[in-house]
DNA sequence: GTACTCGTCATTTTT
DNA sequence: TGACGAGTAC
């Protein structure tokens, strides 16, 4: 066997821990991955290594990632390793592999064949729905809030009849819950974490599906475990029983989304759980210089809570990470231009170069300056392909006439494009359902309405319509379905009217190519069934844009987005107490240990070179802040890092904004927003000031001691 | 049914 | 500052 390992091309140099990590035996195991040790392709690597040793076969595996992307990766990187035919292995998201149990076992798991899957949107509508027709108020009970309950209750695995109130508040909320549950039910759909619950349940309930799979899937591979959430968890070990191996790869110092239900704790419990004795640590870096990992190291190093992990490099100490501290979010911006002008000039890519920052709302500063500057960018976030409202109509069409129950897809097609069907019909639908316990759909049909439907108007047009469409699309394939309902729904009409909807129209004509290139990868041969895949396809895969992706551009995003991406140049930007920390993070508990892996993300992301930037003034929700510099900056040591502009003096340059040219006095040079050094509260920043020359009274915001009033005659201040 | 105004509220996000 | 939703006016 040694020597047939050796000849196998994908363990040709794996470093030490790596190949301990993909030949270990049938046991459990967790690999403690850092940033750009990889973790993707020790993965890959064990997969190939099982089925190629045939310790087991294809159809054994079973491997769970959090994006489809990760998961398409996964599949692509094992069949370039192994010639094999990879049909068997479930390769897949939670979500995806929850559907696709439920779709197999949808009896017992109490679905209709048909059900559907909400995203948050259609999740959100849901709910505003049932609280409307429940008369609930929205201003006490905000239906965020109440999405938010539902969701979080979910996620640790509690139905409305499990869960604990313990006032009246909660307890209404709880009863949205309740109802939401048996809208839901009757309606045949589910939303994300329903899928999983739903999921969850159907193994606990069913002790001969949940043996069925453990027999069959024998090894259970998790990536990014560091994101799983409670119920998750609960499912991976009832999943794994007694007999199989999980085989967990993630990195504690990275967990940054457990605001979204991640529990880190998972991998202290999976060593329990599992009697993992060993861990092994993956701390080699192949991503970056020395000089960036001893900044992340010592960064993440003021955690407390770690299972411990120092990243190294045989790749040299590069270039000094760059600090700059500008005058103004403005200014900060118009650094970082120059600078990646300069990159540029100098044979870097734009799209080896990312601008990162904390909040979506700081990139309009940046954007602008790269704009004035003619300098192709991309920003990532925002609108995904299938949440577009266009896309969304389309679909709705394709939704009901699937499932006639799905009132959230009849009422968002009912009036659109407009047919004379206002608020009161509506509502007269409404209640002839709510009579008669059915869905909209047949309140519909059963509504008699004084007006004809030849002027292309009314209910009983949109009957007629939708029972037209459901004839003709009869045995089509779905991009021809899809070509037809565009045509007769009026949608191509009424988007065809108004000049800003060019757009529109292509999004259209982009879900049809969508529609074919689905149904040529889908292995499904009965029409019907494969038009409720596809519907589930568009809910479960948010389809990022790939298209523009080849495009030398700016890549701008969030920290959190950037996650599992590395560029030459990283622009963290912004890097001011109050926004990196985020100020409303610091009242959460764990908060600040969250921004700092936050953080830690941030500085890894880059190979070669890496800028810090920040601005002593910024513009946030229309008023003028004056910051202190982040206090992650102080934990990076000092010789690592570049001053660019030491501490300009403020006074001396002239600003481009008005307020910044509010001197205090005639007798002192300070202005809002310069540093000062107080002897005994240390470092500060002017925040305001009142009264003259000797009334002077100034308002510090200090590092340590907070915000204070200070009268100048007395202040013994000096600049910082 | 649409076009406007006004008030409110501003982390992070995949499925 | 500016985006979005609700409410109002036509």
């Amino acid at each position: 066997m040694q020597t047939e390992l050796s000849s196998l091309h994908f363990l040709n140099d794996l470093n030490k821990e790596q190949s301990e990590a993909v030949t270990l035996n049938d046991q459990s195991a967790l690999i403690l991955a850092g940033a750009g040790s990889g973790k993707t392709r020790v993965l890959t690597s064990r997969i190939s290594w099982l089925i190629h040793n045939q310790i087991t076969s294809p159809g054994s595996i079973l491997a769970v990632t959090f994006t489809n992307k990760a998961a398409k990766e996964m599949m692509l990187r094992i069949t370039s390793q192994l010639p094999i035919n990879t049909r068997g292995m479930w390769v897949g998201t939670f979500h995806g592999l929850c559907n696709r149990f439920l779709r197999t076992h949808h009896q017992d798991a109490h679905l209709p064949e048909t059900f559907q899957i909400l995203d948050s949107q259609d999740q959100l509508s849901a709910i505003k729905r049932l609280m409307r027709s429940s008369n609930i108020d929205e201003e006490n009970f905000p239906p965020r809030e109440v999405q938010y309950f539902i969701n979080a209750n979910k996620e640790i695995g509690l139905r409305s009849q499990n869960v604990k109130t313990y006032d009246a508040h909660t307890s209404k909320i709880n009863e949205i819950y309740l109802n939401y549950e048996k809208q839901c039910q009757k309606e045949g759909v589910v939303d994300f974490a329903e899928l999983l619950l739903r999921c969850y349940e159907l193994f606990k309930k069913n002790q001969p599906i949940l043996e069925h799979y453990q027999d069959r899937f024998k090894h259970i591979l998790i990536d990014e475990f560091q994101d799983t959430s409670e119920l998750q968890y609960k499912w991976i070990k009832l999943l794994v029983g007694q007999n199989n191996s999980v085989f967990a790869v993630g990195d504690d110092d990275q967990s940054i989304y457990s605001f979204r239900g991640a529990r880190v704790s998972n991998m202290k419990d999976l060593q329990k759980d599992f009697h993992i004795k060993k861990v092994i640590k993956l701390e080699q870096n192949y991503r970056s210089k020395n000089n960036i990992l001893n900044a992340a190291n010592a960064i993440i190093n003021n955690n407390d809570n770690r299972l411990g992990k120092k990243l190294w490099t045989a790749a040299g100490d590069g270039d000094l990470i760059r600090k700059y501290v500008g005058l103004s979010d403005y200014d900060e911006s118009n650094f970082i231009i120059d600078e990646i002008k300069q990159l540029h000039r100098s044979g870097l890519n734009y799209n080896q170069i990312a601008i990162l920052y904390r909040s979506n709302a700081q990139s309009r500063v940046i954007e602008h300056a790269i704009v004035s500057n003619n300098i192709p960018y991309r920003v990532f976030g925002g609108l995904r392909f299938f949440e577009r409202a266009e896309i969304k109509n389309a679909l709705a069409y394709l939704r009901l006439i699937t499932n006639k129950s799905d009132d959230n897809a009849f009422l968002r097609i009912i009036n659109f494009p407009t047919r004379g069907i206002g608020a009161k019909s509506i509502e007269q639908i409404q209640d002839i359902s709510k009579k008669n316990n059915a869905s909209l759909w047949h309140g519909a049909i059963e509504f008699k309405s004084p007006t004809s439907n030849t002027q292309k108007k009314g209910i009983p047009y949109f009957v007629d319509l939708i029972k037209t469409i459901e004839d003709e699309i009869h045995g089509l394939t779905i991009s021809e379905s899809i070509e037809i309902i565009i045509e007769r729904s009026g949608l191509k009409n009424h988007y065809l009217k108004e000049k800003d909807n060019i757009d529109r129209l292509a999004n259209l004509s982009e879900l049809i190519s969508a529609a074919v290139t689905f149904t040529e990868t889908s292995d499904v041969e009965e029409p019907t069934i494969n038009l409720i895949e596809f519907l589930n396809y568009t809910s479960l895969e948010s389809g990022e844009l790939q298209a523009s992706s080849n495009e030398d551009a700016l890549q701008l995003m969030t920290i959190h987005s950037a996650k599992g991406l590395e560029f030459d140049a990283v622009f963290i930007t912004g890097l001011e107490d109050g926004l990196c920390p985020h100020e409303q993070s610091l009242a959460e508990q764990n908060g600040l240990e969250e921004e700092r892996r936050l953080m830690y993300v941030a500085v890894t992301r880059a190979k070669m070179k890496l800028y810090l930037t920040l601005a002593q003034s910024r513009m946030l929700h229309g008023q003028t802040r004056y910051n202190l510099p982040s206090r992650f900056l102080d934990e990076i040591p000092d010789e690592l890092i570049k001053a660019i502009n030491t501490t300009k003096k403020i006074d001396l340059i002239p600003s481009p904004r008005k307020t910044q040219t509010n001197y205090l006095s005639d007798k002192y040079t300070w202005k809002i927003g310069s540093s000062i050094q107080h002897p005994k509260f240390g470092q500060g920043i002017v925040t305001g000031y009142e009264g003259h020359e000797d009334d002077l009274r100034i308002q510090i915001k200090f590092a340590n001691h907070g915000t204070k009033w200070l009268a100048m005659e007395y202040a013994k201040l000096s600049e910082a």
